[in-house]
DNA sequence: GGCACTTTTTGCGATTTCGAAATATCTAGC
DNA sequence: GCTAGATATTTCGAAATCGCAAAAAGTGCC
């Protein structure tokens, strides 16, 4: 029914980010990427270079023909910060325009913080990044736990940190530094992040896993992220378990800390070790009843999302992901032995290339799809 | 990243589909809708009338200001078709340019068709529709079970009729009536009839529940269909039920025969009434044992995928319709019941207005959205 | 009736985009 | 080295679109 297309300053906006991702590199594939005329794009482009968002990097000789002549974004045009936090810690990344990931810091919360020390932290790592870069940022990208409404900015509900109910986040960072900001969703972050910086680069359905202090996943469809009538999708952690009948939720089986509790035999109250990563990635591997009980919950689930989705791939994030391939490959054997109609089923589950940076990285690609190039 | 902007000819299409859709009935309310300027929608409007496809049917005057000179589509301009089978019956409908049914027609199959058969009945209740409309369709529009690829027009397959395998449904058609022919799984074409002739008009988000001789659901997210990598999002019916180690897919417990026999206490073995819908239709409503699980069921699955998608409404097809109101309902409370994070969730189920014939409708709906006018 | 106000529709110059042809720049083969 | 062929980019007139201003067509108040 709509064209693929784009108008003027859409168009810029669209070729900088097909630049920054590098599925186009010359004026005539960015044409063809992008369903516009090669004149208008080559208008677009030598505006781009005038304002020095771009540059003309060298010739590629094909087979045949002229050769093209390669765009690159220039770095030094700007850059993008991106933010993540939850109840523990809040982390920054600086991205530059070209879309390297400049650096990127940490900041532990003190235990069980309230909503205004979390923002003000917020803030105050943003400043530092400003101060790094020698300028302010172009677009800022926030990634947040919990409902979050992204058109108004507001940050409606997370219960692990006091206070923390319709918090105009948005709106109070883009009323200190004066640039767009865009609130996100923790995992749906996550869902750009691949796209952009791990392996969803070619990918337009795939399904991020977030095995966390909870269990959520997020949809990416047809390149869009799938968010929701009330910005709600993917909450399958509040999903009972067993379906049939079970008096548990999802969350207390998958979740990073059940399934650590269940390898290792702990007991609901007993302490865990503060990284949780490191102690999936210092386990033995055993093939225990437990570690098989684990990987036939994760089966069946994932199963299911298969056949509802039809997606491409699953990434796996988090903790979990210390476990390596071997976990993602004993699911997708069990998930196939699980029912005849899952036996010939495509999939694909994947651990994350992307560490702990994961939900800042998307919210930096957050903060990069919202920035326009100005008239 | 892109804005939502239409070139000339489409912008023309997406006026008809605003206008069929009753969304939009002036120069200046088409203009908002399509986001484009007045004067450009202007001159289209123009054309649109002085093609024949459009009218002015009078003024409407406001509280204020100018009255608006409403539109309408003229009904005598061309007519759409929409055919949908199975391997018990095909069925046709002729919809006018306005959007108007005119015409529907039900066939038989004989038992255990081929796939000859079936294609040849399609072509022949196709040619009937054209000889009492006196002029081809403007396109055709083909709901089909199974798997099918909307783009080449294959459908690839349907185990209930026999040589079912990689037809080339599509082109056939096509060859023979020279228009545009879309194909679409019969179940998001019925997504698609929900938002033209249903309950979906203003909705962007919702899931169509499809009990019929298997259990599978469409969705509809942000005005999209959802197909899926390889179009075979949906298919939960081959969900393993219980869940958890379940030996029973889904469909065994939700599809129509399933819910009749266990209401019923048939056995697998016994002959089935042969109208399921007036059957359920018939039933005294009693609070059976029987009826509790069956509802329960459903509220179970309704309730994972409102978590797992966030929708609107759910609209349930198929012959359980009969059972009314009162079934929703009861799905509706005992999905609160199940878990905490059910009891809160927005939820709501509801019984289709689109009878038999949404299939054929939503085949209809899916050759009004192929269909542009010509250059 | 006349005037202020509101909203829709139309008119028009400026801007943007397109399509197709012309030009540029390479490889391959003789 | 020259020519034919292929692909990329630029040029340029035509077409589409836009933004804004003007005109049209009502209501309500004096």
């Amino acid at each position: 029914m709509r064209k693929n297309s784009v108008d003027q300053r859409d168009l810029r906006a669209a070729a900088v980010l097909h630049l920054r991702s590098r599925l186009a590199t010359s004026r005539s594939s960015l044409a063809r990427a992008l369903d516009a005329s090669p004149s208008t794009l080559g208008l677009h482009v030598d505006q781009l270079i005038a304002r020095g968002y771009a540059t003309e990097s060298g010739l590629d000789q094909g087979a045949l023909g002229r050769p093209r002549r390669l765009l690159t974004l220039r770095p030094e045009a700007g850059w993008f910060a991106g933010v993540e936090f939850n109840a523990e810690r809040v982390q920054v990344v600086r991205v530059d325009f070209a879309g390297t990931v400049r650096a990127t810091e940490v900041w532990q919360l003190p235990a069980e913080p309230d909503a205004a020390t979390v923002m003000k932290q917020i803030v105050q790592m943003l400043e530092k990044l400003a101060r790094e870069a020698g300028a302010p940022p172009l677009a800022i990208g926030i990634g947040t736990p919990g409902l979050v409404d992204p058109r108004s900015g507001m940050a409606i509900h997370y219960s692990f940190v006091r206070g923390w109910r319709d918090v105009p986040l948005g709106p109070t960072v883009q009323a200190r530094f004066a640039v767009p900001v865009t609130l996100e969703n923790n995992l749906r972050a996550i869902a750009l992040a691949e796209r952009w910086f791990g392996g969803g680069r070619d990918l337009n359905d795939y399904v991020i896993l977030g095995p966390r202090s909870g269990f959520g996943i997020s949809i990416m469809h047809g390149g869009q992220v799938l968010r929701g009538a009330h910005h709600a999708a993917g909450e399958i952690g509040r999903w009972p378990w067993p379906l049939a009948g079970g008096s548990h939720e999802l969350h207390d089986k998958l979740s990073a800390p059940a399934v650590y509790r269940r390898l290792t035999g702990l007991f609901e109250d007993d302490p865990l070790p503060p990284d949780l990563g490191a102690a999936f990635g210092g386990m033995v591997a055993e093939d225990t009843l437990e570690w098989q009980e684990v990987v036939g919950d994760y089966a069946r689930v994932i199963g299911c999302l298969q056949l509802l989705l039809d997606t491409e791939v699953f990434f796996l994030h988090g903790p979990l992901t210390a476990l390596g391939q071997r976990f993602c490959t004993a699911i997708t054997t069990a998930a196939r032995g699980i029912a005849p109609a899952m036996a010939e089923m495509p999939l694909q589950i994947i651990p994350s290339a992307l560490g702990d940076d994961a939900g800042a990285l998307g919210a930096a690609s957050v903060a990069m799809e919202a920035w326009t190039p100005p008239a």
